[in-house]
DNA sequence: GGCTTATTTCGATCATCCTCGAATTGTTCT
DNA sequence: AGAACAATTCGAGGATGATCGAAATAAGCC
């Protein structure tokens, strides 16, 4: 139930603010060495009771912290390997190893094409475009791929999309261009819709 | 003026702060391929142009972005070094290499003796004790510098004592029952003090 | 069962931070 | 100089967090 999710960028920035606090600091250095107790740490620091125990309950719901039970009174010592992996790879997403994000990858973009399928993994990398291809064959796998982020039907805001593509790629200004040239989305009025799969193009 | 200390524990925290929230987190992300524009990133999140400044300002303030200027807009990059370090060496205030902390280590603990030098280097580390020595004439030499952490004819409430001495060995109870002993601290009513450093001891 | 100790929950107060509209500064172009 | 654009500062609001006293929970001990 606890220990938010580090491959979120919500759950990344809780895991930061967890340690976003000089008293929850001292806590893992104190422990670093051997487990304490509660009330061992709130005479350490000039803290209360309650206060100890509230920054003890942020560091384990962020599982920055391991507990173990012994008569009435429990000892906490850091959780090292929540530790080891650097601030470049948490800001990024990356698991040290090179473990799977695709969690951004594809809301619905079920590929089944072969040809596509190599393309979009030439040029999609953590779940962000390298770059725009400048073949036209291959921009358009990808733009139909950046389509399929898309609910059919659905009215978004200019701003909306461009949120979305942006996740992908810095210039969302040329592929939401090139997304309603090719009838992929339409615009009207400043609200942009994806068509029904039925019509993608009429030429 | 900028770049809170992370050799401090409050920088530390300055620094993790300055990544725990989503939005400064995903500005990170945006410009890791390519440095863009405060104006540009504006329109990539959903969020307004004084809110975006507000952010980088803070990721500038704590050394995480790098700037330059162009015409009238700025492009921010991360400060790709600045993270590299681990979480658990930005906890414990180590540097990566192994660079100098020797800032809790002695306010007035000029030790001239080569043999306490010796011993206190053997046992002291980055501020800490690693562990309570067990011969008698070690033990001397190391609690000897912990009484020089206390000025002399100053009044310390028992909690503040134990502060001090917790920096240094989590059983900061022992340490203070063996200086009391020794009469390097003395106690009445719960209240201790450093004798003076003409008369350390009689028998 | 009562008593003690360690921890947690609750409630309230106070401080800090986030967000944006409005206004300001600084730069480039004409 | 004046217009246009990007960035920042200022001020206000709403939200989140830190801290502690008091009370509740839970686990040993007598």
């Amino acid at each position: 139930m606890s220990a938010a999710d580090p491959s979120t960028i919500d759950g990344t920035a809780a895991l930061f603010r967890a340690l976003a606090h000089p008293a929850r600091l001292r806590l893992l250095r104190l422990t670093w060495s051997e487990a304490l107790s509660g009330e061992h740490l709130a005479r350490l620091t000039t803290l209360s009771a309650p206060t100890i125990s509230h920054h003890l309950a942020v560091l384990r719901e962020a599982g920055l912290v391991e507990v173990t039970q012994d008569g009435h009174q429990r000892f906490y010592r850091p959780a090292r390997a929540a530790l080891s992996p650097t601030l470049a790879e948490l800001v990024r997403g990356n698991s040290p190893a090179g473990a799977p994000v695709a969690d951004l990858a594809a809301p619905e973009a079920a590929v089944t094409d072969p040809y596509a399928e190599r393309v979009l993994r030439a040029f999609l990398r953590d779940g962000r475009l390298l770059r725009i291809p400048a073949q036209r064959k291959k921009r358009d796998v990808v733009l139909r791929f950046l389509a399929g982020l898309f609910e059919p039907e659905r009215d978004y805001p200019e701003r909306e999309v461009n949120t979305i593509l942006g996740e992908y790629h810095p210039d969302f200004f040329t592929l939401r261009r090139e997304l309603v040239g090719l009838g992929l989305l339409t615009r009207t009025a400043g609200i942009y819709r994806r068509p029904p799969p039925e019509a993608p193009e009429g030429s």
